[in-house]
DNA sequence: CCTGATATGCTCATATTGAGCACAAGGAGG
DNA sequence: CCTCCTTGTGCTCAATATGAGCATATCAGG
C-alpha cells in the first residue's frame, strides 16, 4: 500500500428545459507554468474524511451538501482515475492524486442556487454529442478534417497498417465510412480527439510537460481543468447506457410528468430524437409508468395526462430501462 | 485530500473444463481478535507504486506478473471499495484502506502454475449462482428458509410495510414469489445474504466489532477475507452483464474453438444452459465468429468446425455481445 | 370555425426470438 | 457391416418485438 492522496469528484446532473446541465466550479488553473494563471472550469471536488465518512458515497454527499447546499438523490460510482500526472502539481513534488468519480442526479426543481458553483449545458463541453437537431456541425467542420490529418500523420507513412488502424478507430468512434454512430462511445470519442490533438487539453498538457507546441486550431468546445472532461465523458457514456436498462431517468424528473416531458429528458441525455408513438408504447407496455388521471394543460395543444413512475416495475422485469425506440431520421 | 492507503485487488478469471475459476491467495486471517489466527482465502492484492506505475492498471499488471507469473490480457476496472473498517486493522490505528478492484481474464491454456496462488472454482463461493444443472439446491435448502426468518424478524413485526420491504427485496434478488431470476443481480444477492446473516462473513465481522454473536447456521459456501467475496460478486455480475454486449468471452478462449466450446464458456459464466441451435444462429449471424475450415475431432460425435473470433465485428455493430438466446428450461 | 399545437389510438410490414424437427457424420460394440 | 449414441448443422414456424405511419382528439387563438 502506498501513500497517495485520494479525492472524490462529482458529476452532478440535472435536465432543465430539455438541456442536460452539469455543475461546475472555478479552479485556480493550470500547474507549474507561469502564464497559466487563468482560471479553469472544473468538476466539484471534495476530500474523503477518513475518520468520519463511513463510506465513499456518504463522503460525497456530505461535501456536496456543504459546498453547494444540494441534496443529491441518486448517486453512482463511475470510475477511479489514477494516471500519473493527472494533476500537474504532482510534478512539483505533490503526492500522487487518485480520484474516485461519481455520477449524481438531481431533480429539475432543485436546481436553483448552488453557492459558488454554476450550471453549464453539458453539450457545451461536447458539441459533437448532441444529434437532436441533426448531425452536429462540429463533426464535418472540425473533427473529420482533423482526424483525417491525424490518420495521415501515422507513425510510418509507408506502413498502411498503421494508418489503417487509426482510420478504423476514427470510423468506429465517430460513425464515419459507413459505421453507425453509437451514442455510448462518448469516452472513446473524447480520447480520440485528445490523441489527435483536437481539444484544448492536449496542448495544455503538452505545455505542462515542457513540450513546445503550436496551439493549433482546436474544436470550439469548452475545455476543463485536469482530466475532468474525460470524467465528464465517462459520465455521459455511462448514463446513456444505463438509461436503457435501469429506470434512472425518473431521478431527473418531478414526481409526475407528461409522457412528452419524459421523452424530452431521455432525448436530451441520449442526444437523439425519438419516435413519439413508439416511445409511448414502450414505456406503457413496459409498465414503467402509470397514469394519474390528472390532466396537464400547459402544453400548448391537447392537454396531456400526468404520469408517475411505477416502482413495482423493478419487481416484475429484470432490466426495466426506457430504451430508445426508433431513433428518428 | 486525505491520507489513506490505496491498493489494487484483482479478480483473475479463467474457464477450464466448463468451470469458471478465480485465483486466490492465503492471508494471515482476521484482525484483532485472538482466536482468529486461522488463515483466510483472499483475492490477490498488490500496492500501487506511485513513482513507477504510470496508470493503475499498469500497476496491476506489474504486481500480478511479479506475484504469479501470469500475463493478464483483458483488464477492466470494477469498482472502488472504501467503506470504513473494510480492513479490521483500521480499528487498531491502521490507515483507512481504499481498494480499487479489477477484473482480469486469462486464456484457458495459461492457467498452469501461478506461484503461491491457487485456482478455485468460482461457484464454490457462490453455489446459488450456478443454474446449469437446474435450480441450485442451496436455494431451497438454506436460503429460502433463512430469508423467511429475516423477513419475519423485521424491525417492527406489527408494521407490515417493514416486512413487505424485506419480502420484496428477497423476492427480487432470488427470483421468489413469481419474480424471474436475473443472473446479473449477483451483488444484490450476496449483500442480502450478508444482511440476513446467512454467510460466514456476517458473523466474523460482528465478532470483530465485539458483538456477541451466535455462529448460526451459514450456507455451505466458502467465505473469504475482508470484503473480498463482495468484490467477487461485483465481478461476476459485471462479467455476466458485459458478455451480452461486448465480445469478452473470447479473452477466455484459445484462438480457435468449436461453437460448443464457446457456448460452454458462456454458459459457465452466465450460470445457465442455452439452446444450442439458437446460440449458433446468434453468433454466426451476428458476425462474431468465422469458420476456419479446419475440423476438430475430439468431440465424441461428428467432428465440429473450428471457428475464430472476427475482430472486424467491432467495426460493424455497436454492441456485439454474445447474448443469451433462449435460456433452456 | 379555421389553423396550429400536442395527445393518443391503431395498423401493418419487417425483424428478432424461442422451440423444435430432421438429418449428417463421427465412434463403440455387437 | 449394422445399430446405437453422440455431437454438429440446416431449416421451419409461431410468437413477439420493432420501425414507420395514418388518423383522430382536444386544447388555444385569431
Amino acid at each position: 500500500m502506498s501513500e497517495v492522496a485520494i479525492g472524490l469528484n462529482a458529476v452532478i446532473v440535472a435536465v432543465t428545459e430539455e438541456v442536460p446541465r452539469i455543475l461546475t466550479v472555478r479552479r485556480p488553473g493550470g500547474g507549474t507554468s507561469e502564464a497559466a494563471a487563468s482560471e479553469e472550469e472544473a468538476l466539484p471536488f471534495g476530500p474523503l474524511d477518513p475518520d468520519t465518512d463511513r463510506t465513499l458515497d456518504r463522503g460525497l454527499r456530505r461535501w456536496v451538501r456543504e459546498q453547494t447546499g444540494l441534496e443529491v438523490g441518486y448517486v453512482e460510482q463511475l470510475y477511479t482515475f489514477g494516471d500519473r500526472h493527472r494533476d500537474p502539481r504532482e510534478a512539483g513534488g505533490g503526492p500522487r492524486v487518485v480520484s474516485v468519480a461519481y455520477l449524481a442526479l438531481v431533480h429539475e426543481r432543485e436546481v436553483a442556487g448552488a453557492g459558488q458553483a454554476r450550471w453549464r449545458p453539458w453539450y457545451e463541453f461536447f458539441p459533437w454529442e448532441d444529434w437532436r437537431r441533426g448531425r452536429p456541425a462540429a463533426i464535418d467542420a472540425g473533427i473529420v478534417p482533423g482526424l483525417d490529418r491525424w490518420v495521415a500523420e501515422a507513425a510510418d507513412p509507408a506502413d498502411p497498417a498503421d494508418r489503417g488502424e487509426r482510420r478504423q478507430r476514427a470510423d468506429i468512434a465517430f460513425g464515419l465510412g459507413g459505421v453507425a454512430w453509437d451514442g455510448e462511445r462518448v469516452l472513446e470519442r473524447y480520447e480520440l480527439l485528445y490523441e489527435a490533438a483536437l481539444v484544448a487539453e492536449t496542448w495544455r498538457d503538452r505545455r505542462e510537460r515542457g513540450v513546445q507546441a503550436k496551439p493549433a486550431d482546436e474544436l470550439a468546445s469548452r475545455p476543463m481543468a485536469l482530466d475532468h472532461r474525460r470524467i465528464l465523458a465517462t459520465a455521459l457514456g455511462r448514463l446513456r447506457g444505463k438509461l436503457k436498462y435501469r429506470p434512472v431517468v425518473f431521478e431527473l424528473l418531478p414526481p409526475t410528468f407528461t409522457l412528452l416531458q419524459l421523452q424530452r429528458v431521455v432525448e436530451a441525455l441520449a442526444g437523439v430524437r425519438l419516435h413519439k408513438q413508439n416511445f409511448r408504447r414502450l414505456v406503457e407496455t413496459g409498465g414503467l409508468v402509470e397514469g394519474t388521471g390528472v390532466q396537464h394543460a400547459e402544453t400548448g395543444g391537447r392537454p396531456a395526462e400526468l404520469f408517475s413512475f411505477r416502482r413495482e416495475v423493478l419487481r416484475e422485469r429484470p432490466a426495466p430501462g426506457v430504451g430508445l425506440p426508433g431513433v428518428r431520421r
